[in-house]
DNA sequence: CTCTGTTATGAAAACGTTATCTTTATTGTA
DNA sequence: TACAATAAAGATAACGTTTTCATAACAGAG
């Protein structure tokens, strides 16, 4: 079972490196036998070897995907089929395979990485998220493996190839649609503040209200796991403050869709009684209710460019780190309103 | 760069296969030489060499998992994370790869799982979809390649294993709950009737009607891609109907929040005005406004065994075909409310 | 003591490619 | 016409394992 190249060269009355070289394309090879041998391999079904290739010429033609580790609902964020759809784009675009990484711990999520790399199934490996003290990424550096990060590493970050948002500059610009629109107690709820995108966008939510001379209130940060059940409290704690806020801004819009649905039990409506504005642009955010106002960080071309980068790595192992960053931008929905001045002001 | 069995065998002493030996834990190896061994391997940092074992196995220690061909928002379903979870917790148990193939096009997945399948680079094959006439399917039979489907197949049913659930069993029953709560005229929204799963949620929707004698009418029935703009027309023209629906069985929750908004663009409001039930109880149905009464369809659950009978089925070729149907649990939410009778009744 | 049978190892042949040398034809040049 | 240069193809050695077959050591039986 399985034809080989042996059979292949004798069919066509070559050497098996002859074969080997009319698969590579080699331009040393004439015309004619080059015909000769395609016709004995579609004849006879031939198909390379994977295993074998990838043995004797040390390049696995697949790269790994790594996923953030997440036992629960964390990874039921659409973003992730999407990244995963412009990786794929492009992977499939050069010919490269892709092997999926996924723990429910981060124990679990390197020690896959380890095994992927150590045991030579991968010639690249891309990172669909960015934390704090991630011990996969010192893994990649120290073992001077090709990696890039959807995302911004958070150390050495010179000497990682990124692709990301400014962040910062979107969480700015958001905040200020808001403070433009007349809102002056603005909340701000994030995820995990492990996570660099988070970081990145309160800065730039931070920067606004300076700017502004707004005020940057601790008690107007929430940085709950939003995915898990706890997030009513927060919410409730919010606007049980003498001066609760008029306008929100949330990290994620799988996010503001729970915020938006605890609010209405609070009976705050958006955008009649709260504005909030969003990031990632998810399909989700647009078909929701209201349609948010969100920044799209297109999230098919961070995976695309990701892709993308890693085989040029992959390709030339000397190819300098890079940062790439994708221009987002904001869509402007239905879920903010100009805030209605007191009469008295 | 690289150290290989044979180096080991040098540092400790023995021949390669003795130490292949320990690594497979032979059991004709003595303690002392075993103990020795690896300790070397420990020193020396040695990881054995994947795509040396496959070749020399012939098993490449990996399972191939195929999404549907989806050029755009259909992949942005919390579906696929969730069971790509289930998937990789089994896989992740029993050591092997996965292998992620996507495509824009039939054609595409084709080719792909082709190539995956020729190259030897996968030992068994998942597919998260089931669909009428996929030549996916048909390569893999012709080619008594071991490959289990998440769903239940189009033919060939019993040669084929599958993971399901009793989607009209399902079907029935959560309309049969908008029945019981005095519902009447009740509409079926569902994705492609290409899909098997949406015709037997259907199925189970006719079957429902039938037996409470309630009619079973074509303009009760809106097959749409929702995740396309067009739904709001069909939505539309449903409420334009002499009698229209009281009652909606939606076969997908993200579609759900979809027609959940454009129903309230109609000035519908769920479930004030009209009762909705749906499918899957991705995390989204429990966040959103309101929360969805849905059949839970355990899609973790489902990712699970597929990898397991998977995996079962490439160790050990002759298994039978087997069909396992993952018991669903519906959910009762806030998307439905008794009918209000009118008075006259 | 020899002979047979285990038990623990080693040697070497796969596995299916690619890549490095050779070798053999085929030109072109003096 | 002879000789170097080039083009095309073959032989063969990697690549890093596993596995089959062979063998050495040693125990127990007669």
């Amino acid at each position: 079972m399985g034809v080989t190249i042996k059979d292949v060269a004798k069919a066509a009355g070559v050497a098996p490196s002859t074969v080997s070289r009319v698969i590579a394309d080699h331009p040393r090879i004439s015309a004619s036998t080059k015909k000769r041998v395609k016709k004995a391999m579609k004849e006879m079904g031939y198909h390379p070897n994977a295993n074998a290739r990838s043995l004797a010429n040390k390049s696995s033609q697949s790269i790994g995907v790594v996923m953030p580790a997440g036992a629960d609902k964390a990874l039921q964020n659409p973003f992730f089929p999407e990244v995963l759809r412009g990786i794929s784009s492009i992977a499939h675009k050069m010919d490269y395979s892709l092997l999926l990484n996924t723990g429910e711990s981060t124990e679990e999520i390197l020690e896959g990485v380890q095994r992927m790399v150590n045991s030579n199934r991968t010639d690249g490996i891309i990172l669909l998220y960015s934390q704090l003290n991630d011990p996969v990424v010192n893994f990649l550096l120290e073992h001077d493996f090709p990696f890039v990060v959807i995302g911004k590493p958070y150390e050495r970050i010179d000497e990682i190839t990124h692709v990301d948002n400014d962040n910062v500059r979107g969480g700015k610009e958001i905040t200020e649609h808001l403070i433009k629109q007349g809102h002056e107690r603005i909340a701000f709820i994030g995820g995990s503040t492990d996570l660099v995108v988070t970081v990145d966008r309160m800065k730039g939510y931070q920067l606004a209200l300076e700017e502004a001379g707004l005020p940057f209130l601790d008690e107007y940060r929430i940085h709950e796991e939003f995915l898990e059940s706890g997030g009513q409290q927060a919410v409730n704690e919010l606007f049980a403050l003498p001066e609760p806020p008029t306008g929100l801004v949330v990290t994620d819009d799988l996010m503001s869709i729970g915020v938006v649905s605890m609010l209405e039990k609070c009976g705050k409506l958006v955008p009649e009684d709260i504005s909030l504005v969003s990031f990632n642009n998810v399909y989700l955010s647009e078909i929701t209710r209201p349609p948010l106002t969100t920044v799209d960080i297109k999230i098919y071309e961070l995976g695309l460019q990701g892709a993308k980068c890693l085989i040029e790595k992959v390709k030339n192992k000397s190819e300098p780190a890079k940062r790439i960053i994708i221009p987002y931008q904001i869509e402007y929905r239905a879920s903010t309103k100009e805030r209605e001045v007191p009469f008295y002001k």
